[in-house]
DNA sequence: TGTATGACCCCAA
DNA sequence: GTTGGGGCCATAC
């Protein structure tokens, strides 16, 4: 009774990020009860389907970057999902500001 | 059963 | 600021 309940937890903390901010993989693990988790959330979000309605561009590692290599499609794809949210990126990374959300 | 891998995190040099 | 090593949990082979 581990994966769907875990799954389904990060499925939802990530759905509850706003509009316009971001958070980390180890936050959603931590705010789904889960702390040290972080990986799992990361594998949550791959098996995601492809027509999901899930924010999971919203998501980027501790550094503040985008989880994929610049040269890949994916990281092009959350780029521009993001900054058409209004994140603005410093170079590759974001600014610090749109960390964090107020539930 | 054991090893390798992954959309990760943290600390030290 | 960057780089390297260790730690973390679950899944795949």
């Amino acid at each position: 009774m581990s994966a769907p309940d875990l799954n389904f937890l990060f499925i939802q903390v990530v759905g509850s990020i706003p509009k316009g901010r971001v958070s980390t993989y180890g936050q959603i693990a931590a705010l789904a009860g889960y702390p040290g988790y972080a990986r799992q959330v990361g594998a949550t979000l791959k098996n995601l389907p492809k027509d999901t309605e899930l924010p999971w561009f919203r998501v980027l590692n501790a550094q503040g970057r985008i989880s994929f290599p610049e040269n890949s499609k994916s990281y092009l794809k959350q780029k521009a999902m993001l900054q058409g949210e209004g994140v603005e990126f410093r170079g590759d990374r974001i600014s610090l500001k749109e960390y964090g959300w107020r539930v």
